[in-house]
DNA sequence: CATGAATGAGCGTTCATTCAT
DNA sequence: GATGAATGAACGCTCATTCAT
């Protein structure tokens, strides 16, 4: 799967399959071992890579905090592991816009993200999108993350403070 | 290029040539002629949709108008193309995180939408994200923009609702 | 399907579709344009070997002659056909036991002897088989052949007799 | 090969070695301690299954009974077998017109049967094919049988009475 | 310029066979 | 001897692109 995020990362999703057996250092036949399909491996990929995210993001999360210092928290882990982990982070991208993904694993998803969705909730409930659906809210939250993500990367030196930029954006809309 | 969208829609990025030349009603060494690769049918498409999409946004525009008027207008506008031209919207965001599109088309890409990037210009210079790139705010825009169309789209009948609960949400952002 | 049929008596019927389309003198590619997928080129070239034979069988038949006349003739035109175009009958037997032919093409094969089934019809109506299903007839008839067949190929020089020698064995079931 | 029996009637003859080593029960690895490669396991199996059906059907002789007599034994048994043991027929069918056979099974086949071979060199000397090569008259019997036998199975009910029709049909051929 | 048959490189996948354990 | 993961050649089929008409 790192070899597959590494070459899909150069070659797109149209990479074959071929290549990425050859990056893992396998036969080419071997990929089929592991994985019944090319579509196969991407909806693993997919999921795995959303897990790590969602874990990620969560680190060190203290239900006790205050929900803004909380919700802070997270995003340092999210935007930290999406620079440090671009590769991944890229190839997320692609695999969640591409016609691969079964229905199953859209619906899978979310659940890799389950924890940082309650957050949200909470943060929503008393603010002005108190009535907006969670989805939208959710929707809101990543891409405020992946815009926040690509200027943090653009420009490393200032990571810190794009975070909070973004982060401070981010709060003015959800609260 | 309707036929273009129109067959993208349901095939994706990998429809066949043969079947865009089809459903334009020409041979399928015709769509050659006109285009010298598929790809670069794919960047002149983006760019006839990206500009169709900036034009449509700037409508009625009254510069006369004060800075939130303005914007709200070019909201609304913006919105309801996308909600009424969901096959043109569906196709753009699909070439947009394609690997197909060439440096000159992304970098042409902004020019489709000066007009509003100049009007962002002048609310971002007063709010508290003057000190943010440009870039960056663009990005905000757009991504609250496409959260608040899925919403809009998914339900129609609240849509006008939810446009303005999407305005309100990026003007809180802004300013 | 001159080119498959050659290319299938040497290769059997897992010859390699781009070993035929190069027996053929063209790219691999282009037989798709002509046949669906291999199996359709299968089926369709049984369908055209067996109408031919079908059709040599029945050559110069006078409806007017004795039943025992005719159906003499049928199988002289047959065996001759056979002899003279050994490539031909080797494919039509690999493809008759093939799982290679689809419901439809079994359903039509009949059809294409039917002149013959009629013949046989007649033939059976006032002999010992006369209860016997016409599938069974036809089955004796169609075996017969073949042994007859083989016997003419291995020695040529006494054709004629060998050829001679199987109808009567056939006749003597028959009547 | 039992399981291969069982597994190539369902598949063909393109089964996978693995889906027959499955079906036997042991790691596909394992195959090819007992036979050195697919090919030699077919032609292994086709001696077996046909050594079976011969000594099936020679079962019960009485070398002092009418000629006649023996023969309708030896046709009651063979027909008998085929019917009770469908797939292995049909699987010695398959493997006998593939192009899997090596000359040396072919040319082992005919000595499985070659008490029937004594049998039927016996009838044909008195009667109208006394003049005819063996493998004539093999062919004659093997293809009528074939055809009789699918009868039987056919319409089981009165099989019987088609094994009795069958053998009156090769009868009249042979005498 | 329009056509559409021809091209052939390239892909995803299969499977007989090997071999380290 | 038994195992089953690994192998890689081979296959059927697709499709962007060409070009003679």
């Amino acid at each position: 799967m790192e070899a597959a995020t590494r070459f899909i990362v150069t070659h797109g999703l149209s990479a074959p399959t071929a290549g990425i057996a050859k990056e893992a250092g396998v036969a080419n036949g071997s990929l089929f071992t592991y994985f019944e399909t090319k579509t196969d491996l991407f909806n693993q990929l997919y999921l795995e890579l959303k897990t790590e995210m969602g874990s990620a993001a969560v680190k060190n999360l203290r239900p006790a905090a205050e929900l803004r210092e909380q919700c802070f928290q997270v995003w340092r882990n999210w935007t930290k592991w999406a620079v440090c982990n671009s590769e991944k982070r890229r190839v997320l991208a692609q695999l969640g816009v591409s016609d691969e993904l079964t229905p199953e694993t859209r619906a899978a998803a979310p659940k890799t993200m389950a924890a940082i969705a309650d957050m949200l909730e909470r943060i929503r409930a008393n603010g002005p999108l108190s009535k907006a659906p969670m989805g939208f809210v959710v929707a809101l939250m990543n891409s405020t993350a992946e815009a926040t993500i690509d200027l943090m990367s653009q420009d490393s030196t200032n990571a810190k403070k794009h975070c909070k930029l973004g982060f401070d954006a981010l709060w003015r809309m959800l609260s």
